[in-house]
DNA sequence: TCCCGAAGTTCGATTTAAATG
DNA sequence: GCATTTAAATCGAACTTCGGG
């Protein structure tokens, strides 16, 4: 490996002006242009890189940020990874990707390797979270910047970025309203997720306004579990009992996407085509979407941009650290928006 | 930050010892255990946490494996992604996942970006990619144990995982064949994907073994394009070009499932039903072919599986080196496996 | 010779303080 | 005092060498 000091003799100056010239590093100014031509030359031709280790030692910086995913399967995942990754490449960092299974175990040893290789920051991809306060313990006190995709957390020491479930609930409860549907089925989410309550309160707001009545015989809730397959199988088996109930609806509200698949598995099963005897809407707008047919009508969470957004944030963490700011958290709210495709249907 | 020279303050005894006793170093045999649990101890106290920078110059090891995507929103990446991080956890390793969009200059940014901060092994995952061989000089001459993942490649720099095609391709038009199709259209891949040409060849020796014809106005082929989703679009313009030509078929043999779902679009959108029309199968399992409804019958490659190889190469790569030892390429063929679920059907 | 522990060197880059003309 | 360059200290851990009992 060809170190600084080689460098240094290629050229026939210290080590310390190489250092100067290749950082290009305050003092640099006084060295005249000739001095550099040298060096980047000598550097060049023994195609010299400097050694990270050394220079993050150095420098108590790693250029490396950590990402916590709770369930990599979630194909929530893929579109928040790329927004992540694309922020990250931009500002020349790298992330370390860790993955916790929903295992507390499992995030607790992540998150001391994690603070072991000293990472400036962190994002948490907080999808499908039965979240422990005391899992933010460790993180509060290590003053590592860091941004929650997907929950939101009290007080200011972890910042976050959540899509308007309210917003959602209503937009889609809205869409059905709009295309004539009046008995309409609900499943709504888990109630330990934090997703759930707002987005169901948007839907009430948007009875409320349209002097709709819900009818709790058609509410469902889906149950709580750690594994994203299981709102699949959990939409399919409480849409097959809500059929069974012989209490007839037009239209059904899924609390996301997988579980609007598996109620269009159920629908189809008993005999129902989708959309022409019920229509269906998810929430998430996750790749199978587009790819099913019929394509699922959804209230899409900006995915992409959640994660972009989350390190942004992140990566002003950092620069406040690095300046010594007060570094106080930042709460973002993205808006949904509804994509209308062909698993719904208008009566009218 | 506590350092180790803290803790050697803390318990009284110097720093080598201090290093010896919490690495359990050769010599740590001669110390008594008194003083090995004060050490301990006092390093307990404190939250002593190695420095790993320092650790890592001294040791030239980094403990982290790059890892290379081609395209991270193919949904095929998924559980790969998840066998790796699995293998690697269990090794204590820590992957730096990075995604090259399918672009070259984002591909050689990237790796000298991990070449720099020292990877030990790399793994690529090359779905979906037109290989150039230029891609892999710096590669070779890095002499970093490295697997790819999706393709092979000639000569013994360069480990593979790839899913043996040709028996997948078999297995396709077998199960096809036993429900008593024969009227049967191929979407085949595109000429310049290494798939694509032991897929077909599977598929031919089927047909010979069982004496089918393989009608050549039933076969299209995909075009050349680096959009994982070009394909559902390209699956669906096919199909639906077949569908016009009145040249009536029982069953539809996609590249992928991808292609698959773009084809039962088509179906979909002529007024065919799958199964009941037109069978349709698929190859890969990705995860939404067992949500979409009706799933879909396809060729499961084992994603995880390959991941978790591609990792174990890497890692005995790893140790190959370290125990300066010759190092020789290992290529791994996986079976794939037919995973029947509901968009095929029997005629018999 | 065996056991225990410490002093000092090394890894490679950055930075401070200082020395030249 | 100024432009130009550098010796030496530093970051934190690990390893080599050595000395005392």
């Amino acid at each position: 490996m060809v170190t600084i000091r080689d460098v240094a003799k290629a050229s026939g100056f210290s080590s310390t002006t190489v250092s100067i010239v290749l950082n290009d590093a305050p003092l640099a100014r006084y060295i005249p242009a000739v001095t550099k031509k040298k060096i980047e030359r000598a550097a060049e031709r023994l195609g010299y890189r400097p050694n990270q280790f050394a220079r993050s030692l150095r420098s108590k910086r790693s250029h490396t940020v950590g990402v916590m995913v709770f369930d990599m399967t979630d194909p929530y995942c893929t579109l928040v990874l790329r927004g992540i990754e694309n922020s990250l490449y931009q500002a020349s960092y790298l992330p370390i990707l860790t993955d916790v299974h929903n295992e507390r175990s499992r995030f607790e040893r992540y998150l001391e390797m994690l603070l072991d290789r000293r990472i400036e920051g962190l994002v948490v991809l907080a999808n499908w979270l039965f979240l422990d306060i005391n899992l933010l313990g460790d993180l509060e006190k290590s003053s590592i910047p860091t941004a929650l995709i997907g929950c939101e957390l009290k007080g200011d020491a972890v910042s976050s970025v959540i899509v308007d479930n309210e917003i959602g609930g209503y937009l889609a409860l809205e869409h059905l309203h709009s295309l004539g549907h009046r008995k309409i089925a609900f499943i709504r989410g888990p109630k330990t997720l934090a997703d759930s309550s707002p987005r169901w309160r948007g839907i009430r707001n948007c009875a409320k306004k349209y002097e709709l009545e819900i009818d709790s015989r058609l509410v469902a809730d889906l149950p709580e579990s750690r594994d994203p397959l299981s709102s699949f199988q959990a939409g399919q088996k409480l849409t097959d009992e809500l059929i069974r109930h012989k209490r007839w609806f037009t239209a059904l509200l899924a609390f996301d996407d997988m579980t609007a698949f598996g109620a269009i598995r159920a629908l189809s099963k008993a005999g129902y085509c989708v959309p022409e005897q019920c229509s269906v809407i998810g929430f998430d707008d996750v790749a199978p979407s587009s790819l099913c047919t019929p394509p699922l009508t959804t209230i899409r969470q900006p995915m992409q941009t959640m994660g972009m957004r989350a390190v942004k944030i992140v990566l002003e963490g950092i620069k406040c650290v690095l300046e010594k700011r007060e570094l106080t958290a930042q709460h973002g709210r993205v808006a949904p928006e509804l994509v209308v495709r062909e698993s719904t249907r208008s009566l009218l």
